[in-house]
DNA sequence: CTTGACTCTGGAGTTAAGTCAAGGGTCTAT
DNA sequence: ATAGACCCTTGACTTAACTCCAGAGTCAAG
């Protein structure tokens, strides 16, 4: 059978986040309270590691704690409303980044290409400063 | 004849930064130390400007401005050796985040018909809070 | 030559997201 | 029944990236 309750430690190796991470979150309600042994130890179930990794995936891709907590609300009709045009408006935004990124990542591209021509041709150039602009005068 | 020089507010204006942060920026070295008025006002070239604009962008793709100077350092043959390692390094991150991104696109697109199913038949139901996992016990 | 909009410096304050430390329990393997 | 590995709470600290403030100077228009 599975193993089903974990204590902090765990979740937080098991999601690689640091302890204090993990009971951080719990502070701030993006993990709902574990329960606790006699011991006062929490035990989270094995669906609270998913969320932490859910969470930090959010994050990277720029997602604040607070939207993200928004994303995982929970609750009656409106709520879900809300969840859903918050949810609606996250993926617009991320379309829009989707495509920044791609024309940065085009950008950088031709940087470093022309840097390595640089380096090529005369081996000791002045360099190749990644700015998409002139390089005279600021 | 196209406008020269730029005072610290106009630079913040068209660049959609605050006045504070283009300062910032220059004590930061993010931005080549302006040259003064008479009166000691800034004034910055015209290129100053996209700096800011580039600086931004790689911020929302998830740069720290530790990294951006990394990436905007001018100098000699191994400095230009090392931004050209920073960048091939920088393209790859964002290979990688692009990657993500697209996932989670679909994870939450994913949430966002199944939130909208929700909303259309059960009209009223318990909810949809965006969660990758079964919705029991945490 | 005054007024209102703008700018300067230096330093303190803010926010998000942790991270650390002190002082003290708990658990389990021997 | 004790050592070593965990865990608890509270509260202070850190870092990045701003943002704000006071007190003072500058500039262009009328």
């Amino acid at each position: 059978m599975q193993q089903t309750e974990f204590r902090t430690g765990e979740v937080a190796t098991r999601a690689g986040v640091s302890i204090d991470t993990v009971r951080y979150y719990e502070r701030l309600k993006l993990l709902p309270r574990a329960g606790r042994t006699a011991g006062n130890f929490r035990l989270f179930g094995p669906d609270s590691i998913d969320r932490v990794q859910f969470i930090k995936q959010a994050q990277e891709l720029g997602f604040s704690l607070d939207e993200i907590k928004g994303l995982l609300a929970t609750g009656g009709a409106e709520e879900c409303r809300k969840v859903h045009d918050l949810l609606g408006e996250k993926l617009h935004d991320l379309d829009g980044r989707l495509k920044s990124m791609k024309k940065f990542r085009g950008v950088l591209a031709r940087h470093l290409s022309e840097c390595e021509r640089e380096l090529r041709e005369h081996k000791q150039a002045a360099c190749c400063p990644v700015l998409p602009i002139g390089k005279k005068r600021y």
